[in-house]
DNA sequence: ATTACGATCATCT
DNA sequence: GATGATCGTAATC
């Protein structure tokens, strides 16, 4: 399989360096990017197609908004700490820090699109509890590392993809900020973005 | 085609 | 005790 554990070298080097910026760029760089999850003998891979800026402390709509707590400190560390949350008693979200360690800013990822060798249904990723579901992510990730072995969970170096820019998803607080980014050509986006009029 | 709702629990007040 | 960065199904246009 191509993708048998975590970038190393030049290619982990690339993707720290596109993950090493504020929020918004992040995300605009994590477009096209791969998710690589091994669990049970198996690698399923696929191409990030949705994702969410949050912008940290001047962000009403993030986490780290609200402080820094035993559940939201991984928003603290080094650039590719996962942050995974429990939502309506029911889902998972995958986050990844960005920006730098001590600063809150991350990417939440919505959406990717399997690639082959997964062998995973085309819209099994579709919306960022799908995607938690699909590759079997929970809270045990959070904090731990996108370029640790151990992690299970990694980040690899995929195309880059021209993004499409709307409003963010199911958020009540500062709702006008052009902060998700989408593959408009992907049939794994999640949602069709709200028309602003 | 769009809107409404219930499920269900970690986290914070 | 209230809330929520969601999803699937059901109801209504």
């Amino acid at each position: 399989v191509r993708f048998n554990g975590p970038a190393r070298g030049a290619e982990k080097q690339r993707l720290l360096a596109g993950l090493s910026q504020p929020p918004a760029s992040a995300a605009r760089f994590l477009l096209g990017q791969v998710v690589v999850r091994r669990i049970a003998r198996r690698t399923l891979a696929a191409r990030i197609v949705e994702v969410e800026a949050y912008e940290g402390e001047g962000d009403p709509a993030a986490h780290a908004f609200r402080g820094r707590t035993a559940r939201t400190e991984p928003l603290w560390g080094p650039p590719g700490t996962f942050y995974v949350y429990f939502i309506y008693g029911m889902h998972y979200c995958l986050n990844i820090a960005v920006e730098r360690r001590g600063e809150p800013g991350c990417v939440l990822v919505r959406a990717a699109e399997p690639l082959e060798e997964g062998r995973l249904e085309p819209l099994s990723c579709r919306g960022p509890g799908r995607l938690c579901r699909t590759l079997a992510i929970d809270l045990q990730l959070s904090g731990r590392s996108a370029f640790a072995l151990d992690s299970g969970l990694w980040l690899r170096e995929g195309g880059r993809v021209e993004a499409a820019v709307s409003t963010r998803i199911g958020i009540s607080a500062a709702t006008d900020r052009p902060l998700r980014f989408f593959d408009a050509g992907s049939r794994a986006v999640s949602a069709r973005p709200r028309d602003r009029s």
